[in-house]
DNA sequence: AAATAACCCAACCGCTCTTAC
DNA sequence: GGTAAGAGCGGTTGGGTTATT
């Protein structure tokens, strides 16, 4: 990484020196925070402390140097699931969403994110025939033979709108679910496999200081009010019937969703597709959503794919011998 | 062992918001 | 109320590392 971004020296910056920081440059920072606190970035430049913008030096504090930071830490299941549900309700809002992980920075929380967004991506656009796949290690260990008609996916599609936040807060929860295109802001399915009881109550053990309640009540209440205990049933359902296996195909196209999405909940059978919170339902606008709401609505084609365990697909259809790879 | 692909993450950019004057 | 500076945020880039062939 060295040289990356240094090419611009500081005299062709005008003495503003970019890249990679050193680790004396770290401790002119800190002793600045000592003294000072967290605040009057840009006057460690004018005191020629270092040949940094104030911006830079701010982004360096929050982002490494800051006490208590998980530098170097991998998201845990349980941190991985909190920003999966915290991405559904606040969209691409990574400083809020840090602020319910200890440790964590906005620049963390978007980064797992972004890195999790491809690999989905990437699963999604992989043929099932493709012998090319062999090169490929994500789709090597997780084959998807149902998904191979879902369209190429759109990773656009997962970023927040502003219109979302011009919204009152009770209805921007509504809307990442039901307002704007179902078949992509219902990917958050719950993780399956991190349904584990003691981390349902992440909501109280994270909740920042400043966190108000009633701001976000409507929401918390449809989180808390997700039936999370179906999840699992859910999932092994659909992993040993041939038939479920059959409909998740046909709901990783939109098209069939479009077209079908009032009948094909009878299709689904006895399957515990996660449902839509209650005043998620209220705000339904036409009944052609309604419909596809009741059959699953947070269930898309990344959701099945990401969500599960990855030897879930060993029971839809048998692995390819090592051989064949 | 070399080549390649995928992943990780630090750092930058541009925009918006906030605050002080 | 207008404006400039500072601060904060989300998006993007690209080099380093790791895994795989």
């Amino acid at each position: 990484m060295a040289g990356r971004r240094e090419r611009l020296t500081c005299d062709e910056m005008g003495e503003i020196k970019k890249g990679p920081w050193k680790a004396e440059e770290d401790e002119v920072l800190i002793n600045h925070v000592k003294k000072y606190g967290p605040r009057d970035w840009s006057s460690i430049r004018s005191k020629g402390l270092l040949q940094r913008t104030g911006k830079s030096c701010r982004l360096r504090w929050v982002n490494k140097l800051r006490p208590n930071l998980k530098n170097g830490v991998k998201f845990s299941a349980e941190e991985e699931r909190i920003v999966i549900d915290l991405q559904a309700q606040f969209g691409n809002k990574w400083a809020k969403i840090a602020t319910y992980l200890p440790g964590r920075t906005d620049n963390d929380v978007k980064n797992f994110w972004s890195s999790r967004q491809k690999r989905l991506a990437r699963i999604l656009q992989t043929p099932a025939s493709s012998s090319s796949s062999s090169s490929n290690r994500s789709q090597r260990n997780k084959h998807v033979p149902a998904i191979h008609d879902v369209p190429p996916f759109e990773a656009s599609k997962f970023s927040s709108s502003s219109e979302e936040d011009s919204l009152p807060k009770s209805q921007s929860c509504l809307s990442s679910y039901t307002v704007k295109s179902l078949t992509v802001e219902m990917e958050m399915v719950p993780l399956p496999e991190l349904m584990h009881p003691n981390t349902l109550n992440y909501e109280q053990s994270f909740l920042p200081p400043e966190f108000d309640l009633i701001e976000k009540k409507p929401c918390i209440e449809t989180l808390s009010q997700l039936p999370f205990p179906q999840i699992p049933n859910f999932q092994s359902e659909f992993a040993l019937s041939l038939e479920n296996n059959e409909v998740v195909t046909r709901l990783g196209d939109p098209n069939y969703l479009e077209a079908f999405g009032s009948s094909i909940s009878s299709e689904l059978g006895n399957v515990q597709l996660p449902i839509m919170p209650t005043c998620f339902e209220s705000e339904r606008r036409s009944t052609q959503i309604a419909a596809k709401c009741e059959i699953g609505n947070p269930v898309t084609p990344d959701s099945f794919v990401d969500d599960f365990p990855i030897d879930i697909f060993d029971h839809i259809e048998p692995l390819p011998s090592p051989l064949d790879w």
